[in-house]
DNA sequence: TGGGTTAATTAAGCTAACTTAATTTACGGA
DNA sequence: TCCGTAAATTAAGTTAGCTTAATTAACCCA
């Protein structure tokens, strides 16, 4: 049983260990807001426990063991994300915090029933990848926004969480994993001017780093044209389902039922007025058109 | 900001005042399962708090602030109890150890959203009130089943936490809150035989004592019988909703969507074969029959 | 090659919550 | 009224994780 505070070493070492360097002593002592003596310290037991190796002013790596174990925490920090987002309906830059509490629960019961809860999603409301039960993780390849050119046209992949108050200013902006954007300014120290839309945004230095990104392909645009509602599906039609964005308070609930984020809906009958029929997990559910309509769903091309 | 230790004495405390008594050093020693030493400790910083009064020897009892907090962190405790057996699936014997990690974590935002999502649901799974928002929790009147003598017919309406072994032997003996039952014979040792349904259980003194009831009256019993499932509801007819029971992995968060515990539901449509439609918190939702034939209500006599 | 800066470590000490061992208090029964 | 037991407290000491202050190591640059 490794106790929560060194789960959270052990995490904050993978993050740092993942973008390919060492995890530092400074920026340990950042990271977790503690000085930099403690920081020490904690090294040489973790050390000792055989998690991490360290070499002195060099800094920390995980071992095979220190990965799995941080894995595990990774893995149930994201899984509580996404039920915060999806089934509480919380907004996404509000609960990196409340997961840093609830990852380290570490019941395998909970877990699991959580990841059946919450379907087939794989990434958590940041954008990164949720390891699986097996301890696998989709590597990342998302690079700073900052690294691009101008007119480059990319698709934000994920923000790196850290400071809370930078997230809800991303979220403000409106942007979130998955929206296409073209840089159109990069200036000197490091904001940029990009395009979302027809919206102009720009980030101060700070935003800009925080928002990874990839190069945006043709079919990844296609796709997110694609987006529609589950209302305006035709019948016969599959899709996709992506998010829940009606009313809260009698409706939040809608992501479960098997309507989860990731899971595939199939249209049945739909006679654009009146409620619709639809199959999801292999279960016909019928749905009002108020709801229908506030659910939206990328639309199949193998119909 | 009180540390999830103090939470964790506070709660203690609560559940042995709330029968009547101040809590004893060895009370809570045996409860959180720390030594005596430890306790006299705790007892006086929490004095020096202000959340107990703390008469040396006579126990501990709650200030109005302590009562506040503790209330605080026990409807936390059982909305994360119901969540786990109602959203989640898990048994209801293995909920509390997982919620008293639950408990501290304290977001106002979570807590409400949580409450949202269960409905209207006022008691934890093991049958006891959850306190209100605002601190009002219904009083419980229910006592031991080792207090009612061979004949009585008694509702079984609470069992009391604590060691989840014992939780265990009472789920696997198929009580639980609701279920009536009638004393058959009550032995020396505090050992009862008792019959639920047709069924004859003999229950260990430990058993019997943490079975909490009081006595069954003719409505209860009556409503109790009112119990069938969502598809053999007829049109027009309305019914409380009590439990799902189907299967977990695909339909096991049926209970979200609005079918939550406790809502009222009013049978629109029902051919008695293919799905139902029902109105679910003014929303009307059709069901798969296979869905609505895993959905316990109680009919609702004002239909 | 030597400073100057920043990072890392050592040293000493704190706090919350715990332990065991020894002592004291409270209380029911002969 | 006293005594024995169980409960409670005091005393002394532990552990994890933290702090500040002081010292040392590493690194960059003229």
């Amino acid at each position: 049983m490794d106790s929560e505070r060194t789960e959270e070493y052990l995490e904050a070492i993978y993050k740092e260990q993942s973008k390919g360097q060492a995890a530092s002593t400074s920026f340990l002592a950042r990271d977790l807001g503690v000085s930099q003596p403690a920081v020490t310290d904690m090294l040489k037991t973790l050390e000792s426990k055989g998690l991490i190796v360290y070499k002195s002013s060099q800094g920390a790596t995980l071992t095979d063991i220190g990965v799995e174990r941080a894995l595990g925490v990774i893995r149930q920090h994201r899984l509580w994300e996404r039920f915060l987002t999806d089934v509480l309906g919380m907004s996404w830059d509000k609960v990196h915090d409340v997961a840093c509490k609830l990852e380290h629960l570490d019941v395998p019961e909970v877990e699991e029933r959580l990841a059946i809860l919450l379907g087939d999603t794989d990434t958590c409301p940041h954008g990164h990848a949720i390891p699986d039960k097996n301890g696998n993780i989709k590597q990342e390849k998302a690079i700073p926004l900052t690294r691009f050119q101008p007119l480059q046209r990319v698709n934000i992949v994920a923000i790196e969480e850290g400071d809370s108050g930078l997230l809800r200013e991303i979220e403000k902006k409106g942007l979130k994993p998955q929206v296409v954007v073209t840089v159109k300014k990069k200036n000197e120290d490091g904001s940029l001017v990009i395009a979302a839309g027809n919206k102009i945004i720009s980030l101060k230095p700070q935003l800009a780093a925080i928002l990874l990104a990839e190069p945006a392909t043709a079919n990844k645009s296609d796709t997110a044209k694609a987006e529609t509602t589950l209302s305006k599906l035709d019948a016969g039609h599959s899709g996709i389902l992506k998010e829940y964005t009606g009313e809260r308070k009698l409706l939040g609930r809608c992501l479960s039922l098997g309507f989860t984020p990731g899971s595939v809906v199939k249209m049945l009958e739909n006679y654009n007025s009146g409620p619709v029929l639809v199959k999801v997990h292999d279960t016909a559910v019928a749905l009002g058109r108020e709801l229908a309509d506030h659910i939206t769903v990328t639309r199949n091309e193998t119909a």
